[in-house]
DNA sequence: CCTACCGATCGGTAGG
DNA sequence: CCTACCGATCGGTAGG
């Protein structure tokens, strides 16, 4: 999504407008719950409205239609989410810390569950080409798997890696593991979404890699 | 679910009337794709019904409402699961025939593209405790990570599981393994889920029970 | 941001 | 009294 795509409805006043800014901070929380609870096609406009006390129209002037809306909850968690990642990738670490951020993201997920719901949801209802998050998660998937092979990459040059560990594969089991273990989470909150990705993780580093992945530690925030 | 519930509406008209058995699996048919397509909130009775050639008052004299139709996909599935899972575990092979059957099952999967959507659209909707669905969910999950564990420990009785291998944890790993290959696969159908999941079970398991696997031989069909 | 609406479509049920 | 349906329409609600 580019930026032109980003704003809301007529467009011009997310910016400069303190009381407009604040109504659509607002709705995009509104709404990221709502489609969390019901899915995008399960969510209504009038709930979302409802829980910010606006009428149906009264949303509508803030975002043009339910597509429009859904946009700015997807960007808005991937803002989120860049700023959560951003310190684990800061260093010169060879991929560890991605490596870690993974597991740390597992961690912090069990404790957002209308999160994991919105996107176990939202990415099941956009399996069908012409669904308007359709792209959006393809894309995702892809950018997903390209870190994790990146940085795994990163740590079989360092001799990280465990040698018969193949990047590109490992990064397609990561990913599939964290979807897996959050749906099945949803069912059952005993699941330990982090002590899995660990023991993942682990089992693909050799004795070096295992060391420095237990020794990374954040950059202090400046 | 039990037997019981497994009826249609008025009930007895299962059995022993040719055409109405199978007008009803002409539309558990229709229903498992519709459901695939549209999960159940967003599928309709009346494209069900449609694409059976009757009404949906036709549809209805044979199901009482749309829940009791969707109870009859799901039964109707797991009748041919266990089918296809039967010849895995008629012989004692130590828990391998079940890991092979995961494995196999995962290459099958990736023939049957409406049948994967229907469990992760279907998996997604039901998160939410009300929702028709989510007791089936959770016992189906409950199910598959036990007989997993199961035959993971027997496998490890047998000598074949690495030492380090934990049956009940692993048993988490490979389930959500197996959901996650599908969520990313319905996105890019590069994903080779039968290659992935074969390699996280000969990774659970050492090298006499690597030879077990690969010498695993299904029971000829009597 | 609201009131006042629209075309359509939903799941389910009536009598015959 | 049974089965296998039909044409028509109910009260409500969706996104816009």
């Amino acid at each position: 999504m580019s930026a032109e795509t980003v704003s809301g409805a007529p467009g011009k006043h997310a910016r400069g407008y303190p009381k407009g800014r604040l109504r659509r901070g607002e709705i995009i929380r509104a709404a990221t719950e709502n489609f969390a609870q019901n899915g995008f096609t399960g969510a209504t406009i009038l709930d979302i409205a409802n829980a910010c006390r606006i009428t149906r129209a009264g949303l509508l002037h803030h975002f043009a239609d339910k597509e429009t809306l859904l946009r700015a909850v997807l960007e808005e968690r991937d803002r989120e989410d860049r700023a959560r990642f951003a310190p684990y990738v800061a260093g010169p670490s060879h991929g560890i810390g991605v490596l870690r951020g993974i597991v740390d993201l597992a961690g912090h997920n069990s404790q957002v569950p209308g999160l994991i719901d919105l996107f176990v949801r939202l990415s099941a209802e956009a399996t069908t080409p012409d669904h308007p998050a359709h792209a959006y998660f393809t894309d995702r998937y892809r950018r997903i798997r390209r870190g994790t092979a990146h940085a795994l990459a990163a740590a079989a040059r360092a001799g990280y890696l465990r040698e018969d560990a193949d990047p590109a594969g490992a990064a397609v089991h990561l990913t599939a593991l964290m979807d897996g273990l959050q749906a099945q989470w949803l069912f059952d909150a005993e699941i330990d979404m982090a002590a899995q990705m660990r023991h993942a993780v682990l089992g693909l580093l050799g004795p070096t890699g295992a060391r420095a992945f237990d020794d990374f530690t954040l950059p202090p925030p400046e």
